[in-house]
This record gives structure tokens, C-alpha cells and sequence, in this order.
RNA sequence: GCUCCGGUGGUGUAGUCCGGCCAAUCAUGCGGGCCUUUCGAGCCCGCGACCCGGGUUCAAAUCCCGGCCGGAGCACCA
């Protein structure tokens, strides 16, 4: 027994530098072991005899002793589990469903992504459903919008379908429901069926014959009725009261921007999407967890129907906050001005994000380590900034930009002429020139009179006065005497050729200043970075100068 | 109120199903250091978690019971 619980001591001790944990080793002995589980309390003794014993040993002994026993040292890694559904048996068909009321933002994408990425992993068809049965609801142009964000998310749709051109498929399944006594129409107002509803008491209506229900059903699609809805007969006794005989069908007038007035008799989801699912043959479904009430009440339409049920995977909620994501805000705010657009950048769209310079791929990786875990989750922008710049950094070239700029006139200094590198890791982008003629633009609040600064790369100043102008001496050349006397080192530009540019902060600030004179070289949509600044995108150019738009540090 | 879902470092996670390999992984954040001077990138060191109580067990982040907290649905929206 000695002889198997050694080599595990060993391994324990070579991993804790040198000093092993009995009660470690035994976990370990016990499950390489499981024959000595019932007599663990007279192993232990031994543990720690040879613990001990081990223990005495230094790092190196150890590592020969093991050595001697034909041991390899390296202990086994445990691979790591990827994203998996639950019962794949060949391959899937998923689907992304939004409701075409405005593009895509930053919520939108987790969805958008699992499905794509699953159907990726395990091939098969992923299909785009634009769930569009509240004409209330639906933006014209969001139909188009939508599908450009997928593009550019890299999310690869195989088929669309809109739910506004099925609507006479859901009225055959939904006379189907009524000729099989499963569904019935009913009049009462909304608030007599809840109250009677949350007694567990039907309502006038649930016992009509079915061939009454169908004739006032043809009264519905014919315009006839108002005020009435089709209900799904479930269980008026169900401990969840919202789960009783609730609505399939209503009536709704509203015409609909994609198809007029020719329907006034709407489903709604909790038939539209069963029906789809099975029809277009999913089989897994990625839904958000406050819908498993849902799913539950959707499961009686699958078992009127006799349909088998696909695999439901329910996630957390994802909560975002320190941007605007809800679409009628978004919408407002566009009306009435307060935004640009929709790639306003302070709004949480995709096309907002993009504009900012975030990469679609830093979105399809964040969401898939968001993953679908039940357990709610809020939105790391942080790590969403973190995933861009591994991916952004190694192709930004770099530039001085000053804002909130003010104009130092430094004394003592000769010209000079100096050449950066356009990207530190990077030679190959070449250089920049910034030329000294003893008047250069500072961030404005970055000066106190009798310091002693650093301009990068340049030479060390004194300050002797701030005033709109400020006004410095030349110091000395060494970068040493600035370290030695704490000076901060601040960068700066000259005046001389210097561009105007304006950047757009994500909370609406928007900081103006002027970068250096190579900066007018670059095209709209690089992204470059900012030194001491950040990561921007360029979004216009023009006489006026540039505008840029803020993506992170 | 009814019905449901959840809780692992500051943030995001892997691990839980099948107890031991967990002294709990990885990322991010923060502090310090190294690396051509900022911002970064890279490397090194550190800080910081299994919501609480009880039980089962030689052994609990994991299984069981209770509590607390967070979230969701109860729309003729999706």
C-alpha cells in the first residue's frame, strides 16, 4: 500500500513546492483506488507516514526519487469542455428569431452567435425568423438592418422565413386546434378571464360547440368580430395560473407594413413559434430563461399536434448596463433628434459598435464564453475591451492626439527633428516626423507652473508660467533627470501643421483638440490608437478636419 | 400573491450531472516588478471566490434539508 500511496506523496509535493498535503494525497490514493474507500480511516495513518517522510525530502530529492520509481513528473491535464447541446444525433437546425423592430444591438448578438456557432460545430441549418405577427411593433427597414448586422457578425443564415407570410399556414393549424375541440373563441374581456382565470373557474365561453367556434372563427378572419381571441383549451386548474386557457389568436387591425390590411386575425408567439419550430424542423432551441414558461405552455401544442419536441436549452438573463439598448428608446431618441442614428455611439446596436471599432469577432468570442449557462450574467465590457484589443493592437499605428489642447512656447531649444515609429512592434509601418520649432500644443490641464515635465520622446522642460499660453524652459536632453526629479512624462504635438480632430465619447462627450500633422494620412474606417489616449476609428474626413470615434483604452 | 430559474475572486468564467485528482481553472481588473520612456503587448510576482446554516460522508464548490439574496413570467408583445 506504501509502495501506490508514494508516488502520489511525490507528485503532490513536486506541485506545493516540496511540501505535500495528506488529506490531498488520500483523495487522491482513495479515487485511483476505490476498494480502500470503506477503510479510509486506517489509511490515513499510513498517508501521513509516508507525507511525512516525504516531506523531509528536498524539492530536487524528490524529483530523483520519483525519477527512481519510473514515474513521469508531469501530471496529466484535463481537457476542457467546449460549448455541447444535449442530445446532438446528427446534425441540427436552429434558428435565430428577433422581432423586426429595430437592427441588432449587443443582446441580440449572444443568441445570434450560440446558434450560429452550434450549427457550425455540428452542422446542419441555421435559420433566420423574423417574428413580425404585432404589426404594432415592426420597423420597415429593420428587416434589411438585420440581416447586414448577421453579415457582419459573421453569422451565416441558410434560410429566412417571416412570419408575416405565414400567416394563413398559422390559421389552417389554428382551425385544426378548434375542429379538435382543443382551442375556442372567446369574448370575454380580458380582465373578466384573468380574474376568473386566477379562480381556476372557465369562463362562459370554454364550452362552445365546436362547430359554433368554427363559424364565429370564419366571423374572425372575415372581419366580422371584434374584442374576441382564440384561446387554447389547457388546464383551468394548472398550479401556474398564467399557463390556463391562455390566447392563440386575436384580433388586430392595425395595418401591417408588410402586408397591408389583408389579415386582421393575428397568432400569437405561443402558436406561431411552436407551429414554425416543427414545421421548419428544429431541433434545438436557444431561448432566454424567461421564457421556460413558455416552453411549458408551447408543449401543449406539441402534444395536440402529436409532434415530437425539440431539445430546449434555456440561459441566464444577460444584463447590460452603462448603454441604450431598448429599441422604442433608441427609435425616440432618433425622431426626435437626440441621436444620430442608429449607429449613434452611444446607443448598444452592433452598427454602434462597429463604428466605435469593435471587431465582430471580439463580439462572437465574448458571447460564446458567455455561453448558455442558466445561471443569469451580467455583461463584462471590460472583457469585451480586453478580446477587441488582442485583436486591434497589432495593426494600430500610433499618433499624438492633444485634446482640450493649450499652446506652450518653450525657451532654450534648438529645432529639432524627430522620427517615431508609426507602431512600437512594428517597423515595417514605417515612421512619423514631428518637427520642434519651439512652440507645441499640450492637453490643456495637464500644467502647473515651476514642474518639470517630460515631452516624449524630446527633451525635459521646465514651466514658468500658465496663462492661455503657456510658456516653458528647456530643461536638459536626459530622460534620467526627468525620472530622477519625477517629472510626468506628457506627450504633445507642434503647432505647425497640426490637424483638427474631434473624437465621439460613448457617454456623448465629445473631446476636441489636434493630432500631429502625419495623422492626415490615414482613411476612414483605420483604426489607430491614440497614445496616453485610446483606441479610436476614423468616421470622417473632411476640410473640417477628422472625426473619430472612441472604441476603448 | 402564484409559478419558475439562479447564486464560484471586483467583473466574466471552467469545475457540480458521476463527491476525492480543488491547496478550485482561465480571462479580465487592481497593486508591484522586468522588458526600449507613455498607452499597449509580452513575461514574472501578488491581491481577491465556492451566498448562509444544518445534514450525509473517511472526504462536500459538488449530494440532501432549511434559510437568505438576485432574476424572470403571470401581455389579446415577443
Amino acid at each position: 500500500m506504501e509502495e501506490k500511496i508514494l508516488p502520489i506523496a511525490l507528485r503532490n509535493a513536486i506541485k506545493y513546492n516540496g511540501k505535500a498535503n495528506p488529506k490531498a494525497v488520500l483523495g487522491i490514493f482513495l479515487s485511483e483506488n476505490p476498494e480502500y474507500r470503506s477503510k479510509a480511516k486506517e489509511v490515513m495513518p499510513i498517508v501521513e507516514k509516508v507525507v511525512e517522510e516525504v516531506n523531509k525530502l528536498s524539492l530536487d530529492e524528490i524529483k530523483k526519487k520519483l525519477e527512481e520509481l519510473g514515474e513521469d513528473v508531469k501530471k496529466k491535464e484535463k481537457k476542457e469542455k467546449g460549448l455541447e447541446l444535449p442530445n446532438v444525433k446528427d446534425k441540427v437546425v436552429m434558428r435565430f428569431a428577433p422581432n423586426p423592430s429595430g437592427p441588432l444591438h449587443i443582446g441580440h448578438a449572444r443568441a445570434a452567435v450560440l446558434n450560429d456557432y452550434f450549427v457550425k460545430k455540428y452542422g446542419g441549418k441555421l435559420i433566420l425568423r423574423l417574428e413580425d405577427t404585432d404589426p404594432k411593433r415592426v420597423l420597415p427597414e429593420a428587416y434589411d438592418m438585420i440581416k447586414e448586422d448577421l453579415d457582419w457578425l459573421g453569422v451565416k443564415v441558410d434560410e429566412v422565413v417571416i412570419q408575416s407570410d405565414r400567416i394563413e399556414l398559422y390559421y389552417e393549424y389554428g382551425r385544426k386546434l378548434i375542429e379538435m375541440g382543443h382551442a375556442y373563441v372567446c369574448d370575454c374581456n380580458p380582465e373578466e378571464f384573468r380574474e376568473l382565470r386566477n379562480k381556476g373557474v372557465p369562463c362562459k365561453c370554454r364550452d362552445r360547440a365546436i362547430e359554433d367556434n368554427l363559424e364565429l372563427w370564419e366571423k374572425m378572419l372575415n372581419g366580422e368580430l371584434e374584442n374576441v381571441a382564440v384561446r387554447l383549451k389547457t388546464d383551468i386548474k394548472h398550479k401556474n395560473p398564467s399557463i390556463r386557457d391562455f390566447p392563440i389568436f386575436r384580433v388586430e387591425k392595425t395595418p401591417h407594413p408588410r402586408t397591408g390590411d389583408k389579415y386582421c386575425v393575428y397568432p400569437l408567439m405561443n402558436f406561431s413559434v411552436p407551429v414554425d419550430d416543427h414545421l421548419l424542423g428544429m431541433t434545438h432551441v436557444l431561448r432566454g430563461k424567461d421564457h421556460i414558461v413558455n416552453t411549458e405552455k408551447q408543449a401543449y401544442i406539441y402534444k395536440y399536434f402529436g409532434w415530437e419536441m425539440p431539445e430546449f436549452i434555456h440561459y441566464g438573463i444577460l444584463k447590460i448596463e452603462d448603454i441604450v439598448l431598448s429599441t422604442s428608446s433608441m427609435y425616440k431618441g432618433i425622431k426626435e433628434g437626440l441621436y444620430s442614428g442608429w449607429d449613434d455611439v452611444r446607443l448598444g446596436t452592433l452598427r454602434a459598435l462597429r463604428r466605435r471599432g469593435i471587431k465582430p469577432e471580439a463580439i462572437y468570442e465574448i458571447m460564446k464564453r458567455i455561453g448558455i449557462k442558466q445561471a443569469d450574467v451580467k455583461f463584462s465590457w471590460e472583457n469585451l475591451y480586453a478580446i477587441n484589443k488582442e485583436l486591434i493592437d497589432k495593426d494600430a499605428r500610433r499618433f499624438f492626439f492633444v485634446w482640450n489642447p493649450k499652446k506652450l512656447i518653450i525657451e532654450g531649444a534648438e529645432k529639432k527633428v524627430l522620427k517615431l515609429r508609426m507602431h512600437p512592434d512594428r517597423p515595417e509601418f514605417g515612421e512619423r516626423e514631428l518637427i520642434f520649432d519651439g512652440e507645441v500644443y499640450v492637453v490643456g490641464d495637464e500644467l502647473e507652473e515651476n514642474k518639470m515635465y517630460r515631452l516624449m520622446e524630446l527633451f525635459n522642460i521646465v514651466v514658468e508660467k500658465v496663462d492661455d499660453i503657456a510658456l516653458a524652459k528647456y530643461h536638459s536632453d536626459d530622460f534620467k533627470i526627468a525620472r530622477k526629479n519625477k517629472a510626468k512624462i506628457i506627450h504633445w504635438i507642434p503647432v505647425k501643421d497640426s490637424v483638427k480632430v474631434k473624437v465621439l465619447m460613448p457617454d456623448g462627450e465629445i473631446k476636441e483638440g489636434f493630432a500631429e500633422k502625419d495623422f492626415a494620412k490615414v482613411e476612414v474606417d483605420d483604426i489607430i490608437q491614440f497614445e496616453r489616449f485610446g483606441f479610436v476609428r476614423i468616421d470622417k474626413k473632411d476640410n473640417d478636419g477628422f472625426v473619430c470615434c472612441y472604441a476603448h483604452r
